[in-house]
DNA sequence: GTGGTCTAGACCACC
DNA sequence: GTGGTCTAGACCACA
């Protein structure tokens, strides 16, 4: 696995994550691996990978069976678009919408197209 | 010069030359390194570094004076931003459009933000 | 196929094809060959082939589908013609003028025969 | 001395010595190689050459003094400047004329850069 | 299979 | 010296 400097690799673990789920590489109920093999097959500190999960069970796409492991939830990929859309309505969207008015483009233009 | 693996170096290039004009450290006129010294320079092929001359001269950002060099011209910052706008209506708005679709968030959410 | 001297190779392949185009040999959304396959019939080196399509890319003439190959675009024709019109503009009228004072030409004598 | 396939090699030849003396090369009372030396050294048969001299001749560029040579006549370089221009209304206007209508090009944006 | 990018090195015309 | 063009061959992403 590789990383992006710009981004904390735990997040960037979990888009991993997601993006497995989201192409059915990951199905509801699938375990995944522990925190101590993922950490040690991917090369980062286990506590990295328990970060990762904790987020990813704060969203609902994992949860945790005490004693046993972490398992992808049966709702994952709606509760993934579910994040990624408040993350788009956040961050995107201002951002879009200031680099528009930064380029002088109409609002015309973008309902346009929308 | 470093580069990202997810963009060509000789676009990457042309970027760091607007840059550098838009933040007034290129006036109109200036003269930029020849190909062969600015490829030395960075590390590059000399015939990347005339493709991103090329291109720049497309976009109207500088110009070539025959066996002499490259000058930047007059309006390259009108320019440059004239390029930036048509790019993100091609290219990005379509694609926040899609997004936005995707993720099911409604002409009104955006419209607002606007 | 043969080749001037006098005008860069991938030109005169552009030419070309904006011929056949304009004498409706082809048509909008007609695949032309890869570049490859053009370079190899033709004698010359892909990237030489490469460079005329990216220019006639530029211009509207054809366009690409990523893995599939280059098509004619539906307004090929418009866009070469626009295109010509500028070139004689730019290039053409000034070097004609010119001529023209320097050979003691009168207006008058230019503009009967416009 | 190379040649274009697109023109009669004896006007190419004839092009070449009227540069020279526009260049100032050759200059009034200048004497040219005989027909002979001349074909020689450049290649061609000696008739050739000999219709170059003819026609030079005829544009009043070079003259014979009978069995000496040819020589640079002193208004040479009037007369070929002449000569061109006839060229020019006759030829060149005329193609001018024709290619800016097939454009569509108007009167007004000649007329504006003359 | 497709094109896109990059390198290395060559030759040319122009200044 | 300058850029412009062309070749040969490589690696890549995408389909």
């Amino acid at each position: 696995m590789e990383f992006d400097s710009n981004k904390p690799i735990y997040l960037q673990i979990a888009d991993s994550i997601c993006n497995r789920i989201l192409h059915g590489e990951l199905k509801g109920e699938d375990r995944i691996p522990s925190v101590r093999e993922f950490g040690a097959r991917i090369g980062v500190n286990p506590n990295t990978v328990a970060r990762t999960y904790d987020t990813l069970t704060d969203q609902g796409v994992i949860y945790n069976k005490r004693g046993i492991g972490f398992f992808v939830t049966e709702d994952a990929a709606a509760n993934i678009r579910r994040e990624a859309k408040e993350l788009f309505l956040k961050e995107e969207l201002p951002a879009f919408a200031k680099k528009a008015q930064l380029l002088g483009v109409s609002k015309e233009d973008i309902i346009k197209q929308l």
